[in-house]
Formats: structure tokens, C-alpha cells, sequence
DNA sequence: AAGCTATTTGCACAAACGTGCAGTAAGGAA
DNA sequence: TTCCTTACTGCACGTTTGTGCAAATAGCTT
């Protein structure tokens, strides 16, 4: 009868989710324990067998969120957290939402571009797995830094997408940033990084946080040693108020005549816009000014955050 | 803070579904009991707001499915069931689990042609709510007969329907089989009945069962008054094997020459194959015959049905 | 075959959950 | 206002579900 395991998660996912049986009912119909049910249960969320999506009608969604939607023109999913929850809590659990948010959307043959950071490695520990095929998953911006060559972490994020969605993964060994904008002209000519490049311009999906630079609880960028000083004046400057993939924008949106990202290895934001899904995951209300930016560049088509940065980001707009 | 019901529903399905705390912890965040909580879920899930989907991925889909796949170039859904159940239960199970994969295929702007019958009268009292705008259930077939109009048995179901999606309901307020073909036809000319036929050749779904001439359980069709002896004499005559919506067809899918058919108030099969997706739904395995018909005249896109009709229809096929 | 390790199973208990019931609040009619 | 109807809430109880643990099983190695 039920040979595999996965059959059999199969069919007591179908009785207990299609057609209402409790797990003991399901049990003796395929000659079990019920906590062995329990278990098969758990699996079939687990790989993805079983999807929970939550639709909810635009018009009866709650104010906050057709007020973004209409302001910045996004797809915006406010995420109910309790304003007294400490950041990294937050962060939690607007990851474990973006993730599976980010499932449903995942199909085969796709593309699938990641950026690293704080947020996005949160985001890759809640994937819930979903078979899928020939989908790739490909790093947006090199890691490396001054002390380290950043791999494990950033490759570590990219694993964990890639092994979610069985994916194949394929970092960016380069640098967050070259010291000189000419190694980058030389290095964009390598065929190893053309590779990378040509699988960006066909992305289907780009998923990514927003640095800030007034946040409280800084993004990597700005405190993790891949900028120095002189760097960090220059931006200045340039009135930068944030960052997507280690690429820097004003608040205004444009990017034009920021220095510092001719030597940034992200993606341009032309080139950002040409994708067809791009998800921007933020937590923490310190990210706003970021965030507000990365909205009046276009950066996004999709917007997971928390309740108390949405809250910020409308009044933020409203008396502006 | 949450104002409406609706907008508590979608907080906790959100908090509860996404990001996995107990209902306790999201009565806490809500300032209610946890029976309220569980309330809210419930409703959240009734009204569609929450929706559960299984993918089976092809391949690892238990064989039968994947056979009965190739075999008939149909989408399949095989219900599990244990063979040990009666009729009844089996078709409650069937209807059960045909509601809910019916309920993620209908969206707004949506035309649903809908059949009566015992099946289709059992999936629409297991239908899940869902928003939708501007859809319209639409009736496939009349259902009147000569002792009874036969509104009340059909309206119920297409009400359901209609309830269900927040969809106009227009019913097809005409026998299920004229006496005379003459009287079809003036019927068809009059505007009240063009409205609806123009309405079917605008289906974007739709549902129906199937009816066998050889079922134990037999169909309304063939036991409920519709058909005389003269007519059931007929149709052995023209080796009928079963219908969809009271239009007949033979083993090999074949219609022409079926005279009744000319008196029958369903759409040509002609016409029920320019629908984009065709639902049938089959529970009992007395209705083989019927089925195999069905599926060799493409009448359908989507097969849901018992685990034992499924080994039937795929040994039938086998051994022919 | 024996021995070892890694998985899987059922049990038992605790945690989480659904629901009948009674009490309470909210509206509407007299 | 008072009374009545309807809808919602929290409690308490019984049911259902998750999970640590020890026994059993399967898979591998020697």
C-alpha cells in the first residue's frame, strides 16, 4: 500500500488538510501511530508539500497596507508585530514571514537573485522547502571585505536558498567593493564573472534588504569593515541615505554621480528594475530613511516589513 | 488597534500560519481570550482568507496518478480513501477534497458552469468561501422534469456555488431533456435563453460529474424521471455509456447520431471543449463506464476522483 | 554473522486546541 | 426607558496534537 514516505505524507496530508480527518482517523487508515502521523504532517510542511498562503482582498486589508500600495505602488505585506518586541525578535519574525511569502512564488526554471545581510540571512533560516527545477539561485553583490573574504557568511545565505528550493547556487567571489574602479572595468571582462553577470540580466526574482546609514543597529556595510573612512565621508557627501545590494542611493531615489558605486559590485538599479520580482524585506524602524529611498528609486515590487516601520513610512510621506 | 473582526482574522491567520506562535501568544498580542483566537482562525479559514494548497510533485505523485496522467492527458487528483467505505462516505470524502482544489482555480471575472447531480450537490456543501469580484455561476444544464421543475434540487446547488465565491447566480430555467426537438430549438432562439448560452460559451470553468448507464447508485438522469422507457431503450440502442450534463456519448467519446441529445438542454461536447478548465469530479466505481467515456471524448482538463475508480480506470485501459 | 550507527517507531505525557454553555454587550422596537 | 433579540466573549472541559525517550528496525562495515 503506502510503500514510500513520501506517498504517505502525501495521502495524510491530503486526509487531514483536504478532507478534515483527524490524525488518529488517518492513522488507521494507513496502519500507523498517530504521532508517526504528527510526524509525516510536519514533513509534508516541511518539504513544501503542503502550501498556506494568506490572500488577503486588497480593499478589506488593513488601511496601513493600501496606503503603501498606493503611495510607492508596491505589493506590500505589513507584518503584526507587537511594538514592544526588541529588534532582533522583530527581525524574526518578518523573516519567517518574508520566507514564506517568498515560497509561492518560486518556480521552476527560475532565476532567483540574493543579496546578503542581516535581514536576508534571517530570511534564508525560515525557507520552507519546495521542490522545484533547474532553478538557480545567484548572489547579487560580492562579500568579501578588508579583513575576510566574507564567504561563509554570504555562501552560507545562498546554501541555505539554494538547498530550500533545490536550486543550483552560484556565489560572486569578488570583493563588496574594488579599492580602484578599474580592477572592477578588468575583472567585469572575466569570463568566470561574466557568467555571473549574463544569470543576474536573466533573473527572474531579486530578493533583498535596504541599508541605512542612520541606522541604530547598522547594516554590515557600513560597520563590517568594507568601508573606511574616507569612504564613509565621501557618501556623505553624496547625501546617501541607503543602500540595496551595496548599491547607493539618495533619497530622492537617484544614484547618478555616487562615486563609490562605480567600485560596488551590485547590480545597477537600471539593471534591478528589469526584474520581473523584486522583494525587499525590512525590519527595524531605523531602516525608514533606507527604505524610503529604495522605494523612490523603484527598487522594489514587492515590500515584506514589520507594523511599526509601515506605520513610520506612510506618516513619513504624509508630512513631507 | 484591531478594529474590525475581519482585519483580527487576517492578523492572527498571519501571526498563526506565517509566523508559527500558539494561539495563546496571539491572544496575548490581540488582547482577547484564545477562544476568540481559535474562532478567528476558523472564520479565517471558512471565508477563504486562508488557503491551503497540496502540490504533489509529478513525479513523486504515487504511480496511479502518473499513469492515469499519461494515459488520458488529464490533470488528476486521486482522493485517498479507504475501499472499506460506503458510497456515501466515499462521496462525501470525494466532494470534500473536489471543494477545496476547486477553490484555489476560481478567481475574479471568472464564468463557472456548474452541472446538478448527486456528486455536484455533495461539493457544494463542502465549498470554502472565497472573495471574488464580478464572477457568475452559471447552470449547465436544465433540470426540469415531468413531475417536478427540479428548480429547487439544482438552484440549492448553484446557490452554494454562488455563496461561495461571491458570484451572480443565473440559473437555466428549462427541462433537462425538451419532448420534442422542435421545441428546443424555438427555445434556443428566445432572448432569455441566449442570455444564458451566451454566458456557457464564455465559461472559464467548468464542473460536473458524470452520469453511468450501468451505476448501482444510478444517476438522477436515469432513475429521477427525466428519461421514459422509450428513451432509455434508445439510448442502449445507440450504445450510450454515460453523459455529462444529460449529453450522451458512447465508450470511444463519440456523440453523433445520439438523438437524444438533440432534445438535451446541456452544452455540445464540442462546446464544453473550448472551456479552459473542465472539472469532473467521480466517486463510486460503478461509474467507470461513464468515466472512460468522458475522458475519451476530452471532455476534461481535471479529474478528481476515488482512489478505487482510479485503479479501475487505469486496469480498464490496461487490459483493452 | 556480528557489530555498529543512523533512522524510525510507538508510548506517555504535556501542550495546544475546539466547542457547549452561560454570561455580557450591542443594537432595535415598543 | 425597558424589554427583547442577536452576536460576541471567556471559561471549563474533553479532544487533539507535538515531542522526549527508549525500543526496534534498517543500513553498513568488518
Amino acid at each position: 500500500m503506502g510503500r514510500s514516505r513520501h506517498s504517505d505524507a502525501l495521502r495524510a496530508a491530503q486526509m487531514y488538510y483536504l478532507q478534515d480527518l483527524t490524525m488518529d482517523a488517518i492513522a488507521r487508515e494507513l496502519r500507523t501511530s498517530r504521532s508517526t502521523v504528527s510526524r509525516l504532517l510536519s514533513s509534508a510542511r516541511e518539504t513544501g508539500l503542503v502550501q498556506v498562503q494568506i490572500r488577503s482582498p486588497f480593499e478589506t486589508g488593513p488601511e496601513l497596507e493600501s496606503q503603501i500600495r498606493n503611495q510607492y505602488g508596491v505589493d506590500v505585506h505589513v507584518v503584526p508585530v507587537l511594538d514592544t518586541l526588541n529588534e532582533a525578535e522583530t527581525l524574526d519574525r518578518v523573516a519567517m514571514q518574508a520566507a514564506r511569502t517568498i515560497g509561492p512564488l518560486v518556480d521552476s526554471n527560475a532565476i532567483i537573485g540574493v543579496a546578503w545581510g542581516a535581514t536576508l540571512s534571517a530570511v534564508s533560516r525560515h525557507l520552507t522547502r519546495k521542490v522545484t527545477h533547474d532553478s538557480i539561485v545567484v548572489q547579487l553583490n560580492g562579500a568579501g571585505n578588508m579583513q575576510t573574504t566574507g564567504i561563509t557568511y554570504a555562501s552560507d545565505i545562498m546554501r541555505r536558498f539554494g538547498s530550500a528550493y533545490g536550486a543550483r547556487v552560484e556565489q560572486f567571489p569578488v570583493p563588496a567593493f574594488f579599492d580602484h574602479a578599474a580592477t572592477k572595468t578588468a575583472m567585469w571582462n572575466e569570463r568566470s564573472v561574466q557568467r555571473i553577470l549574463d544569470l543576474q540580466a536573466r533573473m527572474s526574482i531579486a530578493i533583498f534588504g535596504v541599508g541605512s546609514v542612520d541606522s541604530d543597529y547598522p547594516s554590515h556595510v557600513y560597520a563590517g569593515g568594507y568601508l573606511d573612512e574616507r569612504d564613509l565621508a565621501i557618501l556623505a557627501a553624496d547625501d546617501v541615505v541607503g543602500d540595496v545590494a551595496t548599491v547607493f542611493f539618495r533619497s530622492d531615489g537617484s544614484s547618478d554621480g555616487i562615486t563609490l558605486n562605480e567600485r560596488s559590485t551590485g547590480p545597477s538599479h537600471e539593471q534591478l528594475r528589469q526584474v520581473r520580482r523584486r522583494i525587499c524585506v525590512v525590519s527595524g524602524a531605523s531602516k525608514i530613511n533606507g527604505l524610503q529611498g529604495a522605494l523612490a528609486a523603484g527598487l522594489a515590487t514587492d515590500l515584506i516589513l514589520d507594523e511599526a516601520s509601515a506605520r513610520r513610512l506612510v506618516s513619513f510621506n504624509g508630512h513631507s
